[in-house]
DNA sequence: GGGGCGCATTCATCTACATTAATAAATTAA
DNA sequence: TTAATTTATTAATGTAGATGAATGCGCCCC
């Protein structure tokens, strides 16, 4: 079974203190589709680790229109980042759109990465790197690119999400109503 | 006199072997408003410390229109972080919008941070995790804010950049044209 | 296996913002 | 100082995508 300790593991063979006691603070549930791990507003938002399923983070805006900021299958880690650097109050609701398997890393847990060792960290800067890699890329297409250079972006980079979920949330990843999407996939054929 | 190489001391007394290898692989150069530091395409892009003046990061589209990622002033860091995490050429141009007094930090330079001791990389995670959170919240208004409210954003966020760039940068950074910027600022009134 | 509900599609209309263009004001250069 | 080049403003027109409403389809669930 693939678990975040694993990952941490990756670069650090021995099971240490604190790899342990990290272990032993996430709480592992399983969730029905349709469940609200995570609701905005809430104080010290948790990380969720997908081992199974599939989940999104989204923003409810003032018109009470969502927009999915994130989709994460197995392996994804997702959390309300600004909220979490910032001790902030969450803004990102985090929802499961499949049967899940979670694993939950609480404020405190990640209080625990503290005490890991050099290279582990190390290897947790180069993941979240590539994170804000990921972001950068995200906020330059929603500046420079249309409705369809952003879908076709979305296909070629993550084509297993395409089929998993309905189209309107792929047009609410895009930042467009699902008519909008729809259409737009008409003129392609 | 304030340098990257100050905050990397911040949370470890000792001046270090590997500190002072870092030290002494940073290039500093002083740059006249308009010099391009960076172009998109170059492969290996570098970091830019800023110890005085403005920096602008920015995509070209394929329309020849500039889409500004990041404004860094005085005390900023600024780099092409996609480019840098993935090991790809360039996206982004990196400009002085005034004249400025840089430290760049190479690809050569990054790699000695693998040295570094754990509680200065640890503290690099938290700064990374910031600038990840500020992202997010860029995607997410983005997405669901309209010009005019992220217009209010940005006053409220960068007073400072506000006094210090022409409006069209502003509007090239909010992702509308001048133009509307304008005619947005007028009906505030 | 029929009733209900979420989802995709289509179409008519609307609107926020883009584009183009012209002019004025401000900044830079010579 | 004047000339040249950016920059900001205003207005007319265009357009991508939003909104609202109607229709049909698949799917779950009793």
């Amino acid at each position: 079974m693939i678990s975040l300790t694993n990952l941490l593991n990756s670069s650090n063979k021995l099971d240490d203190d604190v790899t342990n006691k990290i272990k032993a603070s996430l709480k592992q549930v399983v969730v029905k589709k349709g469940t609200v791990l995570q609701r905005s507003g809430k104080m010290s938002s948790n990380s969720y680790f997908v081992k199974k399923g599939l989940l999104k983070s989204y923003v409810i805006d003032e018109k009470g229109k969502e927009h999915i900021f994130t989709f994460a299958p197995e392996n994804w880690l997702i959390s309300d980042i600004e909220s979490q650097s910032y001790n902030s109050p969450a803004v990102l609701f985090i929802e499961a759109i499949e049967d899940s398997e979670i694993e939950i890393i609480s404020k405190h847990s990640l209080e625990l990465f503290k005490e890991l060792p050099q290279p582990v960290i190390y290897n947790e800067l180069q993941r979240l790197l590539k994170r804000c890699g990921t972001l950068q890329r995200r906020v330059l297409m929603l500046m420079s690119f249309s409705a369809k250079e952003r879908y076709n972006e979305f296909i070629k980079t993550y084509p297993d999400i395409v089929q998993r979920v309905p189209q309107r949330l792929i047009a609410s990843y895009l930042g467009i109503t699902p008519q909008a999407l729809s259409t737009l996939r008409k003129k392609y054929k």
